[in-house]
DNA sequence: TTGTTACTAGACCGACCGGTCTATATACTG
DNA sequence: CAGTATATAGACCGGTCGGTCTAGTAACAA
């Protein structure tokens, strides 16, 4: 399902591929989710956003400082999209822009799960000495810019735009840390 | 076509339906795309692009200023996302990510869509005082975070994400500017 | 006028969509 | 054992998808 969505978006993938990939019939998908296709994705989303927290701690723990972990993560996931041949971007901006205002479930689940990971940024490069109020603009920043460097690469095929994207924006955060340790932009 | 795609996107929206709201049958559609649907949005995603150079065009010569300028356009887009009831994000980003590898002729053209707005943009910037290479990824994060703030705010039902990430942006600019005339980040 | 081309119009096609339904197997309870 | 949830299995539904095809009309050339 994570691999279908992130492939080919919500429209994009039909429920008998699914179950056909996954090999189980109807009855059991519309038992376990009554709601069908949208609940379904409810929790692909909350099962990536999981993920995508799990990892977000483990990078930020090892490399202790929220910049590298920035440049760390970016990197990985240039090594991602390019290994699938371009088809794997982030599942949850493929189904954000598919999802219309009454998809309520869908939006408020990717709105929670955005809004967590711009808290963990937030709160890292506070302990980095930013201050709260920039701190929290910037994980913001970053998210955007995450999910944009993915789109542009994406459709380039090549990540050369995402390259660009991840080095400018280590370079001006390592600006506004302070200017100590940067080597350029 | 327009409005539908950036509503709904490639998958969602239906020919029958497109037709219906243009008032034409099946016939004149595939008489002037013979390649159909994904002739249909490869013209309509040339349209936009064009759209959006010209626009971006208007609001640099404007301000004057690039970071004025990126100020400037996304509050514009933060207005035009509210007005919509956060229905109308970004076509190209839409289209860009229900995308397959092998939807050749609409990648490229997205692509070179993307391309053409971040070299206008480094242009801009360069002739603010940035260097070549630092003013070209500086452009590719402004494309990169627009898209991802719009996906951010669309998802959330408010701008607020959108409007953290232009303000990050907007100030890591002018420290990397050179500080001068830089209000708060 | 007639012939030809450009275009309009929409009926129609098979394929597949998401979703419902009934029948059956399994697991637990008394 | 019987009785009852729980879960599996897939045939089947109406609707819609993108796309094709034929018939008809408008414009222009000879």
């Amino acid at each position: 399902m994570l691999d279908a969505l992130r492939t080919r978006g919500y429209h994009g993938v039909g429920l008998t591929e699914l179950l056909t990939a996954a090999q189980a019939p109807k009855g059991v998908l519309y038992h376990h989710f009554p709601g069908g296709k949208a609940e379904l994705a409810v929790c692909a989303i909350e099962s990536v956003v999981g993920k995508l927290c799990a990892d977000l701690e483990k990078v930020l723990q090892r490399t202790g400082d929220p910049v590298d972990a920035l440049g760390a993560w970016m990197a990985q996931a240039q090594r991602v999209l390019a290994g699938s041949g371009f088809a794997s971007g982030c599942p949850l901006a493929t189904i954000a822009l598919e999802s219309t205002a009454d998809d309520e479930a869908i939006r408020s689940a990717l709105a929670d799960g955005f809004a967590a990971i711009r808290t963990r940024l937030a709160d890292a490069l506070a302990g980095a000495g930013m201050a709260q109020e920039q701190a929290s603009g910037a994980a913001a920043l970053i998210v955007s810019a995450y999910e944009g460097a993915l789109v542009q690469a994406r459709v380039a095929g090549n990540v050369q735009a995402m390259r660009d994207t991840s080095a400018a924006l280590v370079g001006l955060l390592r600006l506004a840390l302070g200017g100590r340790n940067a080597p350029n932009a």
